[in-house]
DNA sequence: TCTGGGGTCCTAGGACCC
DNA sequence: TCTGGGGTCCTAGGACCC
């Protein structure tokens, strides 16, 4: 038997903890950027406000029904999230971390009787320890678990959990989901299943898994297979480490100065090297891209990305700032082109200790990983950046728009919660 | 008329997730 | 003025091998 646990209205119940008087009106909040609605508060979806539409589009709706609207705020999500996580994991021995509000609790060494009013509890724990209301699924596979939390939150809103652990309670919710609602559903697969007459997560069940290997790959018949209560997603207790590091921003702005690019570039290089270092994986290969504002039609557009090997596999800081300059180089094209969004990858990783060694290498990797290492220690004691490579810089001239933002309560000495008596 | 039959590895692109 | 960012998995097709 599986869990789902789903912090509902996740960003925007952070927000409201500390301040409470935004408890019952239109709350939002908006993506990097301040671009895109990310997050809305019950509220503020029963005013017609969408998932991901660019916030400019909604200001209107905004001022008109006085929405509260806030810049993400990911280092006050993310220490909420640890911490309900961490109540989570108090319930029982074996858990999956999904995303940043939801988890998965494996629930098949728990006795029925238990069962019954486990979701109750969770939700009264997480509520009464941090303020943040929770929904609970319960079923006997994790796409079943996931609709049963969606159904919950349709339908038995005040309970906030759902049972689907017999045939009938099953029936019913499958019954009443539609296709586009069902996880690993997307756009392109409903449009698929309802050209061929399927409406419903029950309709699903009931295609020969011929069809469903045939038109939607294995993916489909794992999905088949889940729906029809034979679990066929493997657990994932420990995170798996990432094959791929990415770090990348639209600028608040757009400009054609590559100095501003080279700024942004060494950073992001310096942020996939720091990530890199925490997974202790090292890559085999550095991309860098650029664009120009896809929106804008009216300009001229481009898109550059390259990919150079690496003479040897490194997470060391100084080599990967050193492939994405040397790549952006290569793609930066002057003569009119205004860039929006400036990006690094890093690929093909490795673990660090499985490196073979290089005879012939001239460089004394050894002092370099020292210094490395004890940057990093800096860096983490005294705050990310305290030291810097040189063309990183210190002004962030392209640095992006935060105009909401919310202090860092639960992070922050400085910026912690001041109750006037 | 008829144009082998396996493999592997790589890349690009599609589909999905939060 | 203004449209997020970071991932995963899978498939098809090409290049290459024997």
């Amino acid at each position: 038997m599986f869990a789902l646990v789903d912090c509902n209205n996740f960003y925007v119940s952070c927000e409201r903890l500390f301040q409470p008087k935004l408890y019952g009106k239109p709350v939002v909040v908006l993506s990097n950027n301040d671009g895109c609605v990310i997050a809305r508060s019950d509220e503020a979806k029963a005013l017609g406000i969408v998932m991901g539409t660019p916030a400019y589009m909604s200001e209107g709706l905004f001022k008109q029904h006085k929405v509260k609207v806030f810049s993400s705020n990911y280092t006050l999500y993310g220490d909420l999230s640890d911490r309900v996580m961490k109540i989570l994991a108090s319930f029982v021995p074996k858990m999956e971390l999904y995303s940043i509000d939801e988890a998965f609790l494996d629930l098949s060494e728990m006795l029925y009787h238990d069962l019954l009013d486990l979701g109750i509890k969770i939700r009264k724990a997480i509520m009464q320890n941090l303020g943040i209301p929770v929904t609970v699924g319960i079923a006997p596979t994790k796409t079943l678990a996931k609709m049963a939390n969606r159904y919950a939150k349709k339908r038995f809103k005040d309970v906030g959990v759902f049972y689907a652990i017999s045939k009938e309670l099953i029936n019913e919710m499958l019954q009443a989901t539609d296709v586009e609602d069902i996880w690993g559903i997307g756009k392109q697969y409903a449009i698929l299943l309802k050209r061929n007459g399927f409406r419903t997560a029950k309709d699903v069940t009931k295609i020969p898994a011929e069809w469903m290997r045939n038109k939607m790959s294995v993916v489909g018949l794992r999905l088949w297979n889940e729906l029809n209560g034979v679990p066929s997603i493997e657990w994932e207790y420990k995170p798996k480490d990432k094959k791929n590091i990415c770090k990348s921003r639209s600028f608040g702005f757009s400009t054609s100065d590559i100095s501003i690019l080279r700024e942004a570039v060494s950073n992001y290089a310096a942020i996939c090297a720091l990530k890199l270092r925490n997974q202790n994986s090292t890559c085999r290969y550095v991309n860098v891209f650029i664009h120009t504002n896809p929106h804008k039609p009216e300009l001229k557009q481009y898109q550059g990305s390259i990919t150079l090997q690496c003479e040897k596999e490194t997470n060391l800081t100084q080599d990967i700032i050193g492939y994405a300059l040397k790549g952006l180089d290569i793609i930066y094209k002057p003569g009119g082109y205004i860039y929006m969004k400036a990006g690094v990858m890093v690929l093909d990783l490795v673990t660090e200790n499985a490196v073979q060694l290089n005879l012939f290498d001239q460089r004394d990797r050894s002092k370099e990983k020292q210094l490395t290492a004890t940057v990093d220690k800096v860096n983490t004691e005294m705050g990310q950046d305290t030291v810097r490579m040189a063309v990183q810089r210190f002004e962030r001239r392209y640095r992006l728009r935060a105009e909401k933002l919310s202090k860092k309560y639960t992070t922050d000495i400085k910026q912690i919660l001041k109750v006037k008596i």
